[in-house]
RNA sequence: GUGGGUGUAGCUCAGCUGGUAGAGCGCUGCGUUGUGGUCGCAGAUGCCGCGGGUUCAAGUCCCGUCACUCACCCCA
């Protein structure tokens, strides 16, 4: 029988990097988590209309790399791109928007984008996002992006840096757009790149290619056409971010591929992992909310990719970030030993460890050998001996050390919890 | 959607101009009769991605195909 493969660009993570990809993704959160946001679970499919509304007809993301489908109601679906429409959406639909005000959110889960797979690319990618709605105040643009800045840094990761710009509003856009095309209509493009140029012309001031770059050194650019308003909020935003402690560069041709984005506009890159090098973007959108029909409300959020995040941290050589499943492994040798020990098991996992046992009857050295492969740092052995006078062993799997101690949960669990907490004492 | 690279053991990979398939790691067993990690010895494992062609003979050459991968585009 042939065998079936997944789906082109869709990762799968097997132990034992699955226990990493599961750190990385708790440790995004836990950032946000401390701030005081608060969890939002949404579905992932959504109406199509609401990313043509949200993210706009002109990005590629709504034009090319859309998974959508017609459904029995014969409405059309798509399994969402991005995060943060969905959010807007969910805030209007519960009328989170009237209330207490800024709404501040945070999610997690897959995503999905029909694009040609490569490094860091692919076609289920995981995201943990923030979302912050309600509040103009710089102190939150400040405050989102040292969220995101201390959920890298949760992980060990340094080889990262954050790029940093503002894209102006409504007020001053309109006419740095108009100067940016009166520019480019004079530069020698492709026909592709000149229609971008009509589309999006900030678009190109991103493009990679030298011979473009070349024409671009004199662009006029956004940051210099900035109104007093984005100009005040800017430096603002900046101001408050060397009180949160994190470090930028300004990068103002940085652009995103979403329309939505307003002023503070924002990017982490890891040059480690070459063409995909983004782990987490995000800014401030100001014409989301309404355009979706709800409030006038300005928002501000980012995403952050997991799977390339995971991909930084094996970069950086900080892998495996986890690597024991099991804190203690009992081991029973012979038929009497069984039942005492799946006692025990339960014993100790009521108490809080966790704890794995050996099945299949396996001899003391083969079992020892899978605790090894475990890495648990503490095995006890219970076997006809120990059970003829009420006592177990407790094996030391880094010193090799072993003692026989009473079989009393009570007093196997004191000293368990000492060993392993004085164990993690020694390595921090 | 466009271009390049690679498909050989569970994993990483070697296999020169065609001559009957290899290493390291891992795995299993033994050295230990109830003791892992180090060491020594022994062992198992392959439709050499798939289909076709050339040839006495193809992992090796040719064509096709599929998959993976890197890059462009775009993005997390």
């Amino acid at each position: 029988m042939a065998s079936i493969n997944a789906p082109k660009g869709v990762p799968d993570y097997v132990p034992p990097r699955s226990r990493d990809f599961y750190h990385v993704q708790e440790s995004l959160s836990g950032s946000a988590r401390r701030s005081g946001y608060e969890y939002i679970e949404l579905p992932v499919f959504e109406s199509t209309e609401l990313y043509e509304r949200g993210v706009g007809t002109s990005t590629d993301v709504v034009q090319k790399e859309m998974y959508t489908f017609t459904d029995r109601g014969d409405r059309s679906i798509t399994l969402r791109p991005e995060g943060t429409a969905g959010v807007m959406r969910a805030v209007i639909e519960n009328r989170l928007d009237k209330g207490a005000l800024p709404v501040k959110l945070w999610y997690r889960g897959p995503f999905f984008r029909a694009e040609r797979p490569q490094h860091g690319r692919y076609r289920q990618l995981q995201q943990v996002g923030v979302e912050a709605i309600g509040s103009v105040d710089p102190i939150i643009d400040a405050e989102v992006i040292a969220i995101a800045d201390q959920s890298f840094r949760s992980l060990g990761l340094i080889g990262f840096h954050l790029e940093l710009t503002s894209l102006g509003c409504k007020e001053c856009r309109p006419a740095y757009r108009a100067k940016l095309q009166e520019f480019l209509s004079a530069c020698d493009l492709d026909p592709e790149t000149r229609e971008r140029a009509n589309v999006n012309p900030l678009r190109v001031l991103d493009d990679k290619r030298e011979v473009v770059q070349a024409q671009l050194v004199q662009a006029p650019l956004m940051i210099d056409s900035l109104c007093d308003s984005c100009q005040r909020h800017y430096d603002e935003v900046r101001a408050y971010l060397s009180i949160f402690g994190v470090e930028w560069n300004e990068a103002p041709r940085m652009v995103r591929g979403l329309d939505y984005y307003t002023r503070t506009t924002f990017e982490f890159v890891h040059p480690a992992l070459g063409a995909q090098s983004g782990i987490g973007g995000g800014g401030r959108y100001d014409g989301l909310m309404s355009e979706l029909g709800g409030s006038e409300l300005s928002g501000i959020g980012f995403g952050l990719g997991v799977d390339r995040t995971l991909l930084a941290c094996e970069a950086e050589g900080l892998t495996p970030l986890i690597d024991h499943t099991v804190d203690i492994f009992v081991i029973p040798v012979g038929e009497e030993a069984r039942e005492p020990a799946v006692s025990l098991l339960v014993g100790l996992r009521n108490a809080g460890f966790s704890a794995d046992i050996s099945v299949d009857n396996r001899g003391v050295k083969s079992a020892l050998k899978v605790a090894n492969g475990m890495k648990a740092p503490a095995v006890l052995i219970l076997g006809p001996d120990e059970i003829k006078s009420g006592s177990i062993i407790v094996k030391d799997m880094d010193s090799g050390e072993q003692v026989t101690v009473s079989l009393e949960i009570v007093e196997l669990v004191q000293l368990l919890q000492r060993n392993l907490h004085t164990k993690k004492e020694d390595e921090s």
